[in-house]
DNA sequence: CGCACATCCTGTGTGC
DNA sequence: TGCACACAGGATGTGC
């Protein structure tokens, strides 16, 4: 569930199911998803614990503890899944043929909730405080935060001689942008990928600024109609696709001016771009 | 400090 | 159909 919005749309239905419970028990199927923490430490720091609060930061959830905190971060593949109970996890877990694959699950009085990655790329760690949570103090300003102003983005663009697609990957500058919403922001904004960041002029930062939330926005109401199913596992954010401007239409027609969508590569990772539109 | 690059994994799609 | 290979919505640590 990798970008902002995807993840935002996650925390508002998982909020419900968990907040005031109290966490039962940690099962491990995988202890790579804890990595580098053992499953023993993120026992110890959220067993018998109780979740005052659901909440995002950048692509980041966060389940804040009456003590401690649970980091989540879901990577490419990542995902939750909500068991009725420990009996419908373990069976479902461990079952041989097309099982879930479940890495970590919080069992609750309620029911229990699985994070499930078939690549193990994704993490759940548990901190002691919130200050002990380095990755939550590594990232920039959230996008959805009010703080994120056209004057925040032009002052941290002009600080970085990077590409303008780079520059907004950068977690540490702004967080929540992926691969996706970057090549779409820079179409709305009809800005050029491989602009420096820091040559963006005022009116330029605020055109960009402008594009972000309104991608983000458009593409959270997406992710919330209908609202994320923790029962399916082969359930995806659907629609998402009709909302796409650039990303992934490499040949197809630019929805301004009809001349094909170009793919290139930047930093290793496909950009979508029309190199008439976007100067 | 900034940057390029490898690395962590497994499934799927594509072209031959 | 079988196979090899590129590719995937990300972050981090390394060496330069």
């Amino acid at each position: 569930m990798p970008e902002l919005p995807e993840v935002e749309a996650v925390a508002r239905a998982l909020r419900p199911l968990v907040r005031g419970q109290r966490i039962r028990c940690l099962h491990v199927f995988h202890a790579i998803a804890c990595k580098p923490q053992s499953p023993a430490d993120v026992a110890r720091l959220v067993e018998g614990r109780r979740v005052a609060e659901v909440f995002r930061r950048g692509k980041y959830l966060f389940l804040r503890l009456d003590r401690g905190l649970v980091e989540m971060h879901f990577r490419f593949d990542g995902q939750l899944i909500w068991f009725s109970g420990a009996k419908e996890l373990l069976a479902k877990a461990t079952a041989e043929a097309d099982s879930i694959h479940v890495d970590l699950a919080l069992e609750f009085g309620t029911g229990a909730m699985g994070f499930a990655d078939q690549r193990h790329f994704g993490r759940l760690h548990a901190w002691e405080t919130e200050a002990a949570c380095e990755p939550l103090h590594r990232l920039g300003v959230d996008a959805f935060d009010r703080a994120f102003t056209a004057v925040l983005l032009h002052e941290r663009a002009s600080a970085s001689k990077r590409p303008l697609k780079e520059f907004l990957l950068d977690q540490s500058r702004i967080a929540g942008i992926g691969n996706i919403y970057s090549s779409e922001a820079l179409w709305h904004a009809r800005l050029n990928p491989w602009q420096p960041a820091n040559s963006l002029g005022r009116r330029e930062s605020a055109r960009l600024h402008k594009a972000i939330v309104y991608v983000l926005r458009r593409a959270l109401e997406c992710c919330q109609d209908p609202p994320p199913d923790f029962r399916d596992p082969k359930w995806w954010f659907q629609g998402l696709e009709a909302i796409l401007r650039a990303y992934q239409r490499e040949g197809l027609p630019c929805r301004r001016c009809r001349r094909p969508i170009q793919r290139v590569e930047q930093g290793g990772r496909s950009t979508y771009f029309c190199r008439h539109c976007q100067k």
